[in-house]
DNA sequence: ACCAAGTATATGAGAGTTCAACTAAATTGG
DNA sequence: CCAATTTAGTTGAACTCTCATATACTTGGT
């Protein structure tokens, strides 16, 4: 017994779906166009430049710029060919690689997130109400609660 | 001067990110793995079950189905090498192309639907109040009206 | 009727993502 | 203490998506 969606979660659902394709669109091509990289890559820099030391083990970043082990090692790889990250080897752990952010790789994201950060503006916090954006942020921790658990 | 995310904003879009994505994935994995399609085909499948004589053109489908011409001309010769959708030549119009679904696309979409729709219900609507849902709904629109205008 | 500009679509190259192996090292459990 | 399992990470192939470009047709002015 398949239970479809009324009408009002119907039309809800391609809300949804239309305006986080938009905006995941939106952030893309910006990042694309003003920086050279996608957003996944801008992920990536973001958290390792919140790292102490600039400098995570792959297995952490993944979690942390939400990319799967293969996407982020994928990832790596070209950052590296950028000169923007490079892997180091995890003493405690032999498996392990620590990607360390370069001097080059943090100049490239602070150069990249004035843009960035703009652009989040318009597609999102400047289109809603702060009432709204609380509204929203709870209904994305009932999501992250739900699916990640 | 770029205005940066407050506390509350870094907050709320880290989260709205990370909860998109994973509905995103969830949606994909779960097509891909039961129905051996990305969303984007299923999108552009139900658009098409939905038109009159289950054809539309080109450009109007893409549009319904969220898609770039691009990307629809693509799927569409993936579509097509499947047997579920075949082009015919638009009489009105000689550059435009009509897509219709064939029977067996229908078919493949009505056996992808119902654990579609499951998926839909697990990453979304069970985690949410109604109210929630409306709520969303409205966020949801107003990026719409923002970012489509 | 003609020509410029716009519209509808297709295509190829380049890039990113996924999935399924695969290696290697650490951990667990008899 | 060794075998089995789990964990960390990489890789290649297949596939999708984007971007720039190309083609063909239509439309609006003159």
């Amino acid at each position: 017994m398949t239970r479809w969606l009324d009408e009002d979660e119907q039309h809800a659902w391609r809300n949804f779906l239309a305006a986080t394709q938009l905006i995941d669109e939106a952030l893309d091509r910006q990042l694309q166009r003003d920086a050279g990289m996608p957003h996944a890559y801008y992920m990536i820099l973001v958290a390792l430049s919140e790292a102490p030391g600039r400098a995570m083990r792959m297995n952490e970043l993944a979690a942390r710029a939400q990319s799967s082990q293969s996407r982020l090692s994928h990832a790596v790889n070209r950052l590296e060919e950028r000169g923007w990250v490079r892997r180091e080897p995890c003493p405690s752990d032999r498996r392990s690689n620590f990607a360390v952010l370069t001097g080059e790789g943090y100049a490239a994201l602070a150069a990249a997130a004035p843009g960035h950060v703009e652009e989040v503006r318009r597609s999102l916090f400047d289109v809603l109400t702060s009432e709204q954006v609380r509204r929203l942020d709870e209904i994305c921790s009932a999501v992250r609660n739900t699916l990640e658990g």
